[in-house]
Formats: structure tokens, sequence, C-alpha cells
DNA sequence: CCCCCCCC
């Protein structure tokens, strides 16, 4: 079949355009590197209007001309380029990556009749001093007789390829040629990107001992990577309003350091500062510039990550917390809202939002969530947060989204899934690690030089109610026996004096149950509060005062079913050893859970 | 020149 050659390419080129995808015809080819080297191939390639000499073959793809593919009169399709200026003013594309479309016998001969490309400018060696001109069919040259291919065909340079020209139209050209994202660095001064916004911040003050002022940051990408750029002060007025998350521009004069890896997930090893001469104009165009790109990893495999791995995820927000304020370990105040989301594993996953984007979330419809950049936590066993890199987007428009949108809608909704955020574990870092009580001595539980620690669900059958109270030293941090002193005070041994009060604490011994055995525990002060459901000090005076009410607390206790989280030791006293089981913890049960965590256990037994 | 990424 026939390829129609991308009518105005070699003009575009010199325009300083870098657009990758042109297919144009080889006419010649010859070696211009030295014997030592590997060879270096120049190669004349045409338009049907236009040819120019001057590109240059990378030397992994020196394999097209030894395997005799790359030959003269050949189609091809120069999937990646990149154009050069070399010290000497000429001006060079590399071809580093291209594709034969048609052999030369297939092509039969040169397509139309091309003339080296010229300009008033004499812009053979400088493509930057270009004047202006219009491209496709207001060009006044036409492509000869025996050039059929490219006539209305949609390839040329006003079709709906990935090469349209209104670059040409925007001044920055003027200064400086294309240049891809990734080959920014601080060493050139005159480039231009053409990028895309794909996250921008808000608008941050900062006081510190060099100064203060404000600033924002956004990111762009093009095809060939991803770089972030600050504005400062003055460049914040100027340009806040108008750069646009998801929009396009072009971006010049600006200054390049080293990034901070420290700060950034972007693989750049540079980033960008813009200065009073700086420019960013909108592009109209966005044809070749990727939207947010993202590498959607599925819920379930969340499991299987490293804590801190940077993650993209998309699911069903199934539900979401409402938003909440929390301070922070610095003592600043922050919003946060947690989401759920589920996807097709059937799993969940809780990713929570925080400041504004919190803030602003709303869950109602539950909207299909994509979060680009969320860092792994193992806060719950898996979950994720969003970083101030990291790119929210609700219902977004992209394949992804409207599968997962139909999938949920379907029957999505009704799965029996599960979360890998375990939102009532409250000991982060630590998943649960559910047993059965006759694991305990079928295991040897605690008798290691560590202790162990670990989760069951089990039903209280006895409380030794007799002895769980004492009352104990006043002072904050002390929780030492005091001894009545009968005459209005209390000595405490540990702190050495007498206190003309005391406080109750709670020290209570239980006798807990599930399917397959019984086990003796201690719950301390707190625990023992939330299994009594009542406080200490409560309990204290209701034992003065009407121990029948004191009796009904145990009473209505007994019989009651938790989560427990033990802590498990062999203790040793006197030659004689015994486990000692101390309640770390106690959950109310998930029913759901309950039953998930029966059956694997019985799974387990059966093995 | 910022650099905060948090909480349970």
């Amino acid at each position: 079949m026939a390829h129609s050659l991308t009518q105005g390419a070699v003009e575009a080129l010199f325009k300083g355009c870098q657009i990758n995808n042109l297919v144009l015809q080889m006419l010649d080819i010859r070696n211009v590197g030295n014997a030592s080297n590997p060879p270096r191939f120049r190669i004349k390639m045409s338009d049907g209007q236009h040819f120019f000499s001057s590109f240059l073959l990378a030397t992994q793809l020196n394999n097209l001309v030894e395997e005799n593919l790359l030959v003269p009169n050949c189609v091809c399709k120069l999937k990646k380029i990149t154009t050069n200026t070399l010290s000497d003013g000429r001006f060079v594309v590399v071809i580093v990556d291209m594709e034969i479309l048609q052999s030369a016998e297939e092509t039969g001969g040169k397509i139309g009749n091309p003339v080296p490309y010229t300009t008033d400018a004499g812009a053979m060696s400088s493509p930057q001093k270009m004047s202006s001109t219009t491209f496709g069919p207001a060009s006044t040259e036409k492509p000869g007789p025996s050039y059929t291919n490219n006539s209305g065909s949609g390839k040329g340079l006003t079709g709906k390829s990935p090469m349209k020209t209104s670059p040409m139209k925007a001044s920055p050209m003027k200064a400086s040629s294309m240049i891809p994202i990734a080959a920014l660095n601080p060493y050139q001064s005159k480039w231009t990107i053409r990028a895309r916004v794909t996250n921008k911040a808000n608008i941050r003050n900062w006081s510190n001992s060099r100064g203060e002022g404000k600033l924002f940051s956004f990111e762009v990408v093009d095809e060939s990577g991803e770089i972030k750029i600050t504005a400062f002060n003055k460049e914040v007025d100027k340009f806040f309003s108008l750069v646009e998350q998801g929009k396009v521009y072009y971006i010049s004069k600006a200054i390049l350091k080293v990034a901070n890896k420290q700060y950034t997930t972007l693989k750049h090893d540079y980033e960008m500062t813009l200065h009073a001469h700086s420019s960013i104009i909108p592009c109209d165009d966005s044809e070749g510039i990727p939207t947010v790109q993202c590498d959607f990893v599925p819920i379930e495999e969340l499991e299987n990550r490293d804590k801190d791995d940077i993650v993209d995820v998309i699911g069903v927000c199934k539900s979401a917390e409402d938003v909440s304020r929390i301070t922070t370990k610095t003592g600043r105040e922050v919003s946060k809202r947690a989401l759920n989301l589920i996807d097709k594993t059937g799993k969940e996953v809780a990713v929570t939002l925080w400041g504004e984007e919190a803030e602003k979330f709303d869950g109602s419809g539950q909207p299909v969530v994509a979060v680009k950049g969320a860092r792994l936590s193992d806060f719950g066993g898996r979950s994720l947060s969003a970083l101030f890199s990291s790119t929210v987007m609700v219902n977004p428009d992209i394949p992804e989204a409207f599968r997962l949108r139909a999938w949920y809608d379907h029957g999505g909704y009704a799965v029996d899934s599960q979360s890998l955020t375990e939102t009532r574990s409250v000991n982060s870092g630590s998943r649960m690690n559910w047993k059965t009580l006759n694991s305990i001595k079928n295991d040897n539980m605690g008798h290691g030089e560590k202790a162990e620690y670990f989760s069951c669900v089990a039903t209280v059958v006895y409380m030794r109610k007799e002895n769980c109270l004492y009352r104990a030293c006043p002072s904050s941090d002390c929780n030492k026996k005091v001894v009545d002193q009968h005459n209005g005070t209390y000595r405490c041994e540990k702190c050495n004096r007498e206190y003309p009060n005391f406080k109750y604490r709670l020290l209570l011994s239980a006798n807990l149950a599930d399917f397959w055995d019984n086990q003796w525990v201690t719950c301390f002060q707190e625990t023992a509060e939330v299994l009594l459901g009542h406080s200490s000090e409560e309990l204290g005076r209701l034992r003065e005062t009407d121990e029948a009410a004191f009796d009904e607390v145990f009473h209505k206790a007994n019989f009651t079913t938790h989560i427990f989280k033990n802590r498990v030791k062999l203790e040793t006293y006197n030659d004689e050893s015994r486990v000692k089981v101390t309640v770390m913890e106690i959950l109310p049960v998930d029913h759901r859970e309950y039953s998930r965590r029966l059956l694997s256990s019985i799974q387990k037994l059966a093995h």
C-alpha cells in the first residue's frame, strides 16, 4: 500500500518544529563517520516538495542500513527525532527511531520533484532565523506531477496527524528552538518547551531566616518527560492565573537548577524557576502533548508493593469520610478526608486527601476517582495518602474510568469486597496477626526472646471483679499502689511520700474463650475501662456506694464478644514459667470481618 | 528564594 509523505515536513523542521512520526522518502545515504568508530550515516530525506540532507541516523538504527532496508527511495516514518544546531551553526535532525513503511521497490522511484529548502534568510544553516510562512494547502509550493500520494489524505500538516503547525504562529519560536523537556539542562539557554500542566499547586507563603515571600509550583509534561516549575513573588502575580491545570503552553527563558530529589518524585535531573523574563504563552494546539499519563496499579496488587512506593490508582469512591481537622505533630492544623476506593479486583483501599483537596471533595454519586502519584503507606495494612505532588481526578475522561463506572453500576457495587485498609486497626505499622486461642499453646507463643502480639475474636466468660480495683498513687506518672495510713493520707513507696488522696486504677483478670480454647488475660486501666464501659473512678465510687450497681457493670460486660489485641510472653517466677497474656487493645467486632476470620481459621485447621 | 506530604 502507498504511504503519503508528510506535506511541508521539511519546512516545519526548519521552523524549529520537532515533530515525530513524519513520513518522508529517503533519497540518499552516506557514511560520514570515521573508520575507527561505528559508521555514522547522513541521510537525505524528502517530503515530496523539499529535501534536506542533514538527517543523522542514531547509531542504534545502523542495522537498518546493514540489513539493506534503509535504501534510497524507501518511505520511512520518523517515529522519534531530535533537532540540533551544531557548534558550527549547521542544523541537523537526528533520527532516534524510525520504521520503513515502504521498500524502494514498492515505491518505484522518487516521489515528486523535491527541491532544496531555501529562504530569504538563508536558513539552511539556521532554522531560527526563518520568517514566518504558512503551511499546508496555503503554501505556494505544489507537489510535482508524480507526487500522487499526499493529496487530501489527512496526513499533511493541516490534517489531523500529530503535527499541526499552529506552533509556527507563536512568537517564542523566533528566539529559540523547541526542545523536549527531557533535553532541558542548565547549559543551554535558548529553548522553548511545549508542555501540558499536569499539576498546579496553590500559592503558598513562606517565611524563614533568609526572608519571606510567596510561591507556587506546577508540573508540566511533554512526550519526552516531565519537569517541575516554580514561580516566586512577582512571577506568582504574573503567571498564577495564566497557568491552568491540563492546558498546554510554550514556556521559555527560565533558570534550570538541579532538582532536589528529596522533594520531588518527578523523573528529571533539573527543575525550573521562572524569572522576570520568563515567557509562558498558551498554546491552542495540544496535539502530541500527552495528557496526564497514569500507570494504574490494581488495588489488589497494592498488597505486594512496598511501603512508600508512589503509585497511580483508580477506583470507584464507594464511600468517603466527612472532612475533618487534625493537628500535626508540628502543631499545624490541616483538613483531611479519607476515601474508600474499589476496583474490579474486588479490593478496596483507603486514600487520604489533605487540605483544600479534602475540603472540596464531593463523593456524592460514588464518582470514579483517580489519583496519580499517591504514596503507599502501611497504615491499617495498606492505605494511600495523597501528596502535594499527587493529582486527584474525579470522573476523569479516560477509558479506565468508563470501564470502572460500567463495572460498578452493573454489579460491582454488590461484590463482597475486602479492604486492604483495616481502618479499625490502631496499631499502625503492624498488620493484625489473627490467631485462635488454642494457638497460644499449640504454637508456644511468647516463648521466644521477644514478646509476640496477636489478635483474636473472643468472648469474656469470667472476670475477677473482687480485686480488679486498687488505690494508686495520685501523681500523674506513678500508678503504684498506695497504703492507707488510716490518718487520711496514703503512702506511695515509690514516690516515698504521703498523699491526701489517691486515684482508682483497674487491673482486671478476665477469662476469654473462643471455639477452640479459653485463656486468662490481664486488662490494665485503659483496656479494662473499655471492657467494662466505665472509668476506674466511676467504678471505685460505685463499689463504695452501690455494690449492686457495681455488680451490674460486670454482669453486663460478661459474655460480650470483642476483638482483643494481645501481647503474649513467657514469664518466669521462682523457677515457674507461665505464659502471660496482656490485652493491649479492645475493638468492636465487625461481624463480616469476624466471619471471614473464622472461615480462614477453619480452613487452616483443616490442613 | 520553597521543600509542607501530615492523622488515626
